[in-house]
DNA sequence: GTGAAAGCGCTAACAC
DNA sequence: GTGTTAGCGCTTTCAC
């Protein structure tokens, strides 16, 4: 219809009034008496106007969009963490900039156009180191930076003790009077700062320390972060016959289903023969009754994103460095109760055409 | 240091030309002399300036960003899709903006800030349908639109077939002479569209009735998207005793695993007591070794974005509307053949600490 | 309260 | 080739 899309200016002129007070009423001033208010109001419904982003960024200096850097988002553990950011940013008005980073190549590249083009007001890190060079230019140009799942001194983060978890994981197991107990972890990845798998295996070695225990390193082994991996390594691991480890800690629940899964292949009763826990709490593992390490995921991005809310409301982020809490999370794979699926969260009803458990409470509402 | 962010006029002083000249220097324009443009480089290099993405995105008329909009993005089949999404757009240096879409409500409110503000240059829907409405608001605005996982007439989109995928999923297990075939899927989510599940439903009526059996509603269960949700409609079916089914199609490998494991704790055997298959091939459901209907997941995300690049290139979207090829993955669930773990992928080797499989090939390459 | 006008930092059309 | 200038659409003084 119009050549020209419509503007403040057109709003301003079919109103009425002046560019100014459409401005104000565009947000939210109360300088703006109530008959030009609404006056306004319906011009704009009218027009079915709407301000253009860039144009306000520009003039305000702010993009009103917040850059997330995310290590390998395909994990379910970065999956929730982002899940929480995206949400909290999106009720906050604040768009999401997803940034995938896979290697360090790509981090840099990320890191110069966020930073460098001003593309975002904030950035947020999601399990991933910002190398020094890159924090002190952030830290120069004065743009708000949150770390979720990884902390810095000086920089509001939200993070876990991962050595402290490793060591309740191993410590789950030793209580449980097992001797050799093996550890399964990621290959370090020290191009992304990805840490935490071996800092639980430093909680690991503690615990086992603490217990009078000479580490068995033939019990060690680390890959790639995926369940056949896991599955392999654990095969490998029962090689050593007699010598074998009666427990392993999987660094993480996707890697102890590919234990379980081995175990299972070997004809190792799970938890008689081998007893097993992983890291994360992840859904998969209580549907497989696999004994974890529960860590609070989407909260610590639903965390990160409220300190990144506050930063840029010009607050101060409130705990500006907050740990969160671990807990052993016992089930089936090493205590050997067969736990129940949890029936009790759920009605199941005649529906127009068979079954079927109707939403609401844990689940979406539609 | 300087108090004013330094700007392209900075620059232009700094070396000596004019704004102009500058600017087709940052636009990689060929209008500029061997000399000047060293000179200008240089300069940009020395006063470390980069141009502000807002401002030129006023001055363009485009912002180089992409609407993302995602449906329950926590669901690993989504997921795989948007890192396909994320990672072409990226290569295209075009930012992901990505929005939760978890009710209508928010569909509504996102597409409406989306569209109106005029924030993307261009709109990508993972697994969701848009609602008539706006698409064809969003075509008199010619905002390029995309439909991954959804089709619809007249608009570019990458989809499968759903209707044939569950038809083949259940001509599986008929093949393999089960009767008492029973379904297993998603509550129907009409306010997102998300008819993946209820088509896969028309599929298995389709096959049964080419079959020459009549359906019996009896076995059919639906819930929410969880793997516990399917678990307790899988024991709902159990209780069926006699009638129960001896073999079930789960919409999606998720519910397949809740379906597996109730029948463990029932104590029906895999697959002699009750076959399984689900649909998407996820990672789980090969570590788990469960039959399932294989769609290319991150494919559809990569063939969407580049057809969003292409668009916005002014280019035609080559192949304007593309249907994905499906496939059977028959796996032990179904078979009973007991798959093994695919070791041949992976090389064990003795690390500085433990074994260790080095990543590459299939894996990141660090 | 409200209008007018001066930017915000960049691009693109136009002169030279 | 290069400089100049007029916008892009909004926000924000600053008068009135």
């Amino acid at each position: 219809m119009t050549k020209r899309a419509i503007s403040i200016a057109t709003v301003a002129a079919e109103a009425g009034v002046g560019v100014g007070t459409v401005s104000r009423v565009l947000n939210g001033s109360d300088q703006v008496s109530e008959a030009t208010l609404k006056r306004v109001l319906s011009t704009i419904e009218r027009l079915d106007y709407r301000p253009l982003r860039s144009a306000s960024s520009l003039s305000k200096g702010r993009t009103d969009a917040v850059g997330i850097l995310v290590s390998v988002i395909t994990r379910p553990s970065v999956m929730a963490r982002l899940v929480g950011v995206i949400d909290v940013l999106s009720d906050a008005g604040l768009d999401a900039v997803v940034f995938n980073v896979e290697n360090r190549a790509q981090l840099d590249r990320h890191l110069s156009s966020i930073i460098d083009q001003r593309r975002v007001d904030g950035i947020i890190s999601i399990s991933l180191r910002i190398p020094k060079e890159r924090i002190a230019r952030i830290r120069k140009l004065s743009i708000p930076l949150v770390l979720v799942d990884n902390s810095l001194p000086n920089l509001p983060c939200v993070y876990i003790d991962d050595v402290e978890g490793g060591k309740m994981a191993t410590e789950h197991l030793l209580s449980l009077g097992h001797r050799r107990i093996g550890f399964i972890g990621d290959n370090a990845r020290s191009d992304l700062g990805m840490s935490a798998s071996e800092n639980r295996y430093a909680g690991y070695l503690m615990a086992l320390e603490a217990a009078g225990i000479e580490p068995d390193f033939d019990l060690v082994a680390r890959g790639p972060h995926s369940s056949e991996a896991a599955a392999v390594l654990a095969s490998a691991l029962f090689e050593l016959r007699k010598r074998r480890p009666t427990a392993i800690f999987a660094s993480s629940d996707t890697l102890a289903v590919g234990v379980i899964k081995a175990a299972q292949q070997h004809r190792h009763k799970i938890p008689d023969d081998l007893a097993v826990i992983g890291f994360d709490n992840l859904e998969v593992s209580s549907i497989l009754d696999i004994s974890t390490v529960n860590q609070p995921l989407l909260e610590s991005g639903i965390k990160g994103a409220s300190k990144m809310v506050s930063l840029l409301n010009g607050e101060i982020a409130k705990p500006h460095r907050e740990q969160l809490v671990l807990d052993v999370v016992p089930r089936g794979s090493s205590l050997g109760i067969q736990g129940n699926i949890p029936t009790k969260l759920y009605g199941v009803v005649e529906g127009p055409h068979g079954l079927q458990i109707l939403q609401g409470g844990e689940e979406l509402v539609s």
